[in-house]
DNA sequence: GGATAAACGGATCGCCTATCCGATTAAGGG
DNA sequence: CCCTTAATCGGATAGGCGATCCGTTTATCC
């Protein structure tokens, strides 16, 4: 791979600063728009993220590392149902801050590889800290692994559904997830 | 209210029943192309259904009255976990089952009069329905009446991010629920 | 400073929602 | 049966957004 040149580097910034802006403000993102209060023409924002999609993986692959980093450290925790409860949290709390965590977190067809490997890497932590609880005799078995990931973005789902203002989410994520994990329990 | 005049009472007819094929066949509601599939002109369709919402919330009635109607039964049922649980089960296979009641249970800002007040029967039967089961002690204090919408719809919104094809929703969708009801249970 | 490839930018297409208004047709009285 | 009239029809059209294309500009390297 040859490095950008100057100016294309700078634009791609400045169009993922915008786009995070926007997300930030629960403004749908359209490239268009986009375009526009990043001062590029269409044709530049299109050539450097070819769809929506492209452009909202890149601005919540940031977040996604940072869900994997925790992961890893929750691997080391000793208490079984706490880290796996604990990554819950966490997965769940980052969904119903973030719009495009949510979004990319419930689309399974991915644009960017780099999407697809983070994905795949917070999922693979997932699984690896429920099988540890499961052992531990904390969990029910009949949870499969690919429930962690449509649970999550349910609960996400609902405290969206359920809250006007941003400011309510949390709390009201925390008590649905706190529901969901008693049931979870044997 | 004057009735409809005849033509206008068949091409109601007409653009409802194609729209009902289209949801059922999951295809996204798109008002020109209903037009195009009823041999109806756009003028028609937009003049009986000013926005793509009206005509979902039209196609999704029936579906909501079937429910309400199950909710007035189960009213009628001694067993206060068994109704709740029971009522709950119906609201979610529905949502599951069709992709219009599915919207119209998430957006909260109705455009029909008729969805705003079957919502809110169906809404009041569960709140009372609940408020029996907490009074059994079947069911935890802290479970608010205006969470039991938004936990359906996160549970159809759980099913739907984890099923790749129809047939396996309901299944998956029974499953989600009873983990969540374990987790409602004293 | 000139050659060249990369990047830019906006005109433009295609699709969809939604509106508007002249043409058409159903309904009711003479 | 026809005429009036008001309701309805239907398509041309505006406006917005995703996406593309291509002539112009600019960074980079020698």
């Amino acid at each position: 791979m040859t490095p950008l040149r100057k100016d294309a580097a700078r634009n791609w910034d400045r169009i993922v600063t915008v786009a995070r802006e926007l997300v930030d403000e629960g403004t749908p993102l359209q490239l268009n728009d986009v375009a526009r209060r990043a001062g590029l023409g269409v044709g530049t924002v299109y050539r450097h993220f070819p769809t929506t999609e492209a452009l909202l993986e890149t601005v919540a692959t940031p977040c996604l590392e940072t869900l994997a980093a925790h992961g890893t450290k929750a691997l080391e925790d000793d208490n079984p149902w706490h880290a796996f409860s604990d990554y819950l949290t966490r997965l769940v709390e980052a969904q119903v801050s973030d719009p495009s965590l949510a979004k990319v977190s419930a689309n399974s067809h991915d644009t960017l590889p780099r999407t697809t490997e983070l994905k795949h890497q917070i999922i693979t932590i997932g699984t690896e800290l429920l099988a540890r609880a499961r052992t531990a005799g904390a969990v029910r078995p009949d949870l499969a692994d690919g429930d962690l990931v449509p649970l999550m973005c349910g609960i996400a789902y609902a405290t969206y559904v359920h809250s006007d203002t941003p400011a309510d989410r949390l709390p009201t994520a925390r008590r649905y997830l706190d529901t969901l994990l008693r049931g979870l329990t044997t």
